[in-house]
DNA sequence: ATCATCGGTTGCGTGACGAAACCGATGTGC
DNA sequence: GCACATCGGTTTCGTCACGCAACCGATGAT
């Protein structure tokens, strides 16, 4: 992106700076998703491997992630997404949601949002339709939809 | 951006196929604040004229804006948001609500969403902070808010 | 007759991105 | 002792999306 700067006094533009490169907001799902190693996110994505490092590296910058070695010698690392970027959840959720009404399978969606505590699906707005708790990233889990692929079954 | 597709069963990956290019956001956003016309859009943002006319050609095209003509003799086009695009507004009140807390001036958020029927101040769920009710767009109106540059208030 | 307004389109240059090769540190098989 | 695999990147190079400025057609204003 050319000058990935907006120049507006606004926070959604401002957001947007910070989260507005391609790949980026996908990396960050995929963190939400449990990935959280370099190549992992990057066979998932098929995003190009300097790509993903800046953005990995962006990210880190930006208070949304956080690198932690999992072990030395070699040095090998995950990413975390810290509280900061556990505060997206609710604009994830939100895009989710937008697609899954607009652009979804037929069948359906192929990942739903669940409440840990009763097990009931996550609206819109990122409330639980069963037991209408507010919900937060903490309280939620993935799983697979109707429109799931098959292969993703057969995966173990 | 390069071939803006990310091939992905992923309903946020397709919702980023639509929106996630550079603009898209912030032109819907304008659109969401009143800014109807090509010219008030493109002074407001500073994008590139080619490219905001791509954008809105896009967002037309995937159901998002409609657009309408105002007048004949000459012909002259405003955009509007159609429900599919009203069904954004959970996404805008998020990134406009994680930019506020991490990223805002220290004087506060330059604009703030209230609830038309009561005032309230609206969250980062879009619910009202007030009376606590379920909002959508059509509920909710904007306002400067405590960051707001003096220059927003001296242009009448 | 000239200028302004509106909603674009055209032409050109550059830098963000895509693809693939490479790299360093370590472990594994034989 | 040497090849090969794994992990987390970096480097190199080509191309296409974007930025910028000029232009355009229809109309109204001076």
């Amino acid at each position: 992106m050319l000058n990935r700067e907006y120049d507006q006094v606004c926070s959604i533009a401002r957001t947007l700076e910070v989260l507005g490169e391609r790949w980026t907001i996908l990396v960050i799902r995929d963190v939400f998703n449990g990935k959280r190693r370099f190549d992992q996110i990057q066979e998932n994505l098929g995003v190009a491997r300097n790509v993903l490092s800046n953005r990995l590296a962006r990210l880190v910058e930006e208070g949304i992630l956080e690198k932690r070695a999992y072990q030395e010698r070699p040095a090998r690392y995950e990413y975390f997404l810290t509280r900061q970027g556990l505060d997206l959840w609710p604009v994830m959720i939100g895009l989710l949601h937008w697609g899954d009404r607009y652009l979804a399978e037929p069948d359906g969606p192929p990942m739903l949002i669940r409440h840990k505590a009763c097990g009931g699906a996550v609206d819109d707005r990122g409330y639980c339709e069963r037991c209408g708790e507010r919900l937060t990233a903490r309280d939620a889990f993935t799983e697979y939809g109707p429109g799931a692929p098959a292969e993703w079954h057969a995966a173990a």
